[in-house]
DNA sequence: ATGCTTGTGTTGCATTTGCAACTTTTATAA
DNA sequence: TTATAAAAGTTGCAAATGCAACACAAGCAT
């Protein structure tokens, strides 16, 4: 896993974050982000806590788009969070770092060897992000729920180098990430039963023939 | 819009790929990359020509998930171009340059001033990529052909800071890139201008209200 | 233990959607 | 220009899906 200090000393980690001009705000639960710094270009490491990202359709449900955790890390520039829909919510009492994204891109800086760590781990978070998304559009393109499930399925057992494996979601949370109805998802996976094509027991999904 | 070889110099161009132990390969239309080149964790560079990404259904029905041109990038690790349904081809005779991207992240090169401004490039370009992901799965979350369609325009109309503009893409692509189907799509449109929710003329779209 | 919340499992029903099969229009190439 | 291909536009219909409304189980907190 990804860490954007990785390989960085305590002491170097904190030269660089002054180098970056990065400020460390302290939000206490349930406040939102967004409401008190600017929309402007930034990267925000979680430092300590939880923090949530979500989106409020219209209709005023709330959804929740990714959960992060220490050392994940976010951006007002690749996330949407110039979007109105979106903000971005303390969970617990939370400590983030926020980096000008654009200073970063402006190569001003000096070329000390952490700083250069600090990039290549920030590249490799990205394509982590890259890779996790690219494998939603994957299942979110497929057209009908039974082939969102199927991709879903398979793509987890080659990933885990079997045919049984544990959901990392509930059933609830399956759903949200296909972008379907829960109870239609149900149904289908009862047809995929009686098709016998998987076989479950709780989050235990097997994959017949 | 990023480029991989921003601020670089030719020189420095041809020393960086040396020590990023590049290679430059060659294609000619129609033929599989990946045919050629194994899966490992590269990055692909269009040095010149076209190539496409493309996945084929269980059906045989090639559908295709990028169209990539000079100066952008790939990747075997984030793309899924480790899935089998997935394959690049050269549209057009192409010259790639494919960079070990294990080797990038190892950080074990020079800290010349052009490496850093090549780093620096790849956050952009990934950036970019993300940012267009994210964008992508707002739309394919929604329910609805009728939302799927209205957070698509939204979108552009804000991008574009008018009511009226101009599709980037043909009806068939736009069905494609919101993964419904035309024939559904279609319909949906007329409706939204039944409903005097948009106007339309050719590739021209106008929100109403 | 008791209540409360969250997740699972199910069903009926109206609506939406994909699909197939067309025609017509617009581009593109010979 | 004329063929040819690609895109736009339609429609009927069967099937899939979302939604609402449940019952029931599991987990959690007081």
């Amino acid at each position: 896993m990804a860490s954007i200090f990785k390989n960085i000393g305590v002491k170097e980690k904190w030269k660089l974050l002054k180098e970056l001009e990065a400020t460390r705000l302290y939000f206490s639960k349930n406040t939102s982000l967004l409401r008190r710094i600017s929309k402007a270009n930034l990267i925000g490491v979680l430092d300590s806590g939880s923090v949530q990202i979500i989106r409020t359709d219209y209709n005023g449900n709330i959804i929740i788009i990714s959960d992060l955790k220490e050392g994940d890390i976010f951006s007002t520039k690749f996330s949407l969070l110039d979007n109105v829909e979106y903000d971005i919510i303390a969970k617990e009492d939370s400590k983030i770092i926020f980096i000008d994204y654009d200073y970063i891109l402006s190569g001003n800086q000096k070329k000390s060897s952490y700083y250069q760590k600090f990039l290549i781990n920030l590249i490799e978070i990205m394509g982590e992000l890259v890779y996790a998304q690219n494998k939603r559009i994957n299942v979110l393109t497929r057209k009908t729920t039974r082939e969102k499930l199927l991709e879903y399925f398979y793509n987890e057992s080659r990933k885990k180098f079997t045919k049984t494996f544990i959901l990392n979601f509930n059933y609830t949370e399956l759903a949200e990430y296909l972008s379907i109805d829960r109870s239609a998802m149900m149904r289908e996976i009862k047809r995929l039963k009686d098709d016998k094509i998987i076989e479950t027991s709780g989050k235990r999904i097997r994959l017949l023939n």
